[in-house]
DNA sequence: CGCGCGTTTGACATGACTCAAATGCTGTGG
DNA sequence: CCACAGCATTTGAGTCATGTCAAACGCGCG
């Protein structure tokens, strides 16, 4: 009994730190990936009264749907997201996952609604960013205007890399390239880049790469056999990262 | 001899035309699609400094190639362009097409380098724009932030949807949408909506789908010989737009 | 423990590619 | 102004990478 009101205890806890998670942009150990890069104190304490902190968010949980009215921008707080746009008939394309310290929605701020949907890959928290209020504080802010631009340009150019993939490359090739790009994003966050966890299904990576989710299964068996990476269920670990490297075409 | 004469003056006089197209902003036919939309007078004047006018260029003459020092955003003045991007081992993918009032370059502008090459599909002529001196304009141009900002998550959006495209349709599919796009955009800039010129070639057309040249061939003359669009070596008549929409997937 | 979903594996089907050749178009030099 | 060279496009035949369908497996959750 005083175990279980023990595990309570420490449930609440971490419930509680959860919510609570007010930490200013300023302290934000995303700080150095995020908005804030560039700005001055004074203007960080302007970004951070308008940054909404409450979202948590539970697997499979939508934090915006395509055609609904676009108001916020969110940023990847812990966890990890994905975004799909659908044809009218039903097919769906992954167009992109997201990690901490990253920006979702970015393509709809120009537009009146959403034109993707954005789903919770686990438990996720995330900061919104009501974007009316991002453009009032832009007017007097360039340098966080300039920021976005960046945000902006960056998923561009990956999205442009990302074409080359889809239209150009093979099966392995395609996850080769993939594998990669997840180890380096990792990396740029603090953790390793040869050892990670796969937080979206095999059938994600498939839609997303645009290949069949049996023709994943069979590449990353293929790329285990040939001992240049290992898979344990969830976690990849990157073995020989140079064979890999030379994978990517 | 007064014949020859006739048309060296007509020439002469063409080229001086070109090379003193240096209409102000303010009076450019596309201001409505480019950056000054929503600018003052004021401002107009100031972004009217820094744009240079000088650009025309032949067919396949590249405006800028990958890996190359960035410096400078180009849009389109008249003609037509695609920038692609390449594997290491050599293959390319075009990974867009772009017309008078569109901006290329956008997805460089956080990078030392282009990462993309930007080649002339005709006679074209441009208008540059020294990405530093639009940066200093930025800093008390709030408005002129937003454009760019505009712009860049509009061709996001746009890249977002191609993801699908490329992932998720079939060769017909693909050809399909294709032409329904290229339609809406030279109705935005006035043009016909069912009949245009292909100005791109149909390898080009193939490459930026992620097919064969000949897969492309094929599917245009399945479409012909179904009656829904007439091709006359460059130039595509859409005649059922509406089976043409069913076709997209 | 057993149900259900996600993943793997196998056998087979097929859409799109490759290779090859014919045809058509464009621009150039005679 | 024509003829020819060279490139772009089309058409045909055969192959192949990847998709589809089906079934077994295994892991996590209730």
């Amino acid at each position: 009994m005083s175990q279980t009101s023990d595990i309570q205890l420490l449930i609440e806890d971490l419930a509680k730190r959860e919510q609570e998670q007010q930490i200013a942009c300023e302290d934000c150990s995303l700080h150095r990936l995020c908005l804030p890069l560039g700005l001055h104190r004074d203007d960080l304490l302007l970004l951070d009264k308008i940054v909404k902190r409450s979202g948590n968010y539970q697997v499979k949980q939508s934090l915006f749907t395509a055609a609904e009215p676009f108001s916020t921008l969110y940023v990847v707080r812990s966890g990890s997201f994905k975004t799909t746009i659908s044809t009218s008939n039903g097919r769906e394309q992954v167009t992109g996952f997201y990690f901490p310290g990253e920006f979702v929605g970015l393509e709809a701020l120009h537009m009146p609604s959403y034109q993707s949907t954005g789903v919770a890959l686990e438990t996720i928290s995330v900061c919104a960013l009501p974007y009316q209020k991002v453009q009032e504080l832009g007017e007097n802010l360039p340098r966080l205007q300039s920021q976005l631009l960046t945000r902006l340009s960056k998923e561009l150019a990956g999205d442009k890399n990302f074409m080359l993939l889809l239209g150009k490359k093979t099966s392995e090739e395609k996850l080769a390239t993939y594998l990669r790009l997840l180890s380096k994003r990792f990396e740029l966050r603090g953790f390793s880049a040869t050892e990670f966890d796969l937080t979206m299904s095999r059938s994600d990576i498939a839609n997303h790469l645009g290949l069949a989710v049996e023709t994943i299964s069979r590449v990353f068996t293929k790329f285990q056999d040939s001992r240049m990476i290992k898979i344990e269920s969830k976690v990849v670990s990157l073995i020989e990262m140079e064979r890999l490297k030379g994978l990517c075409g």
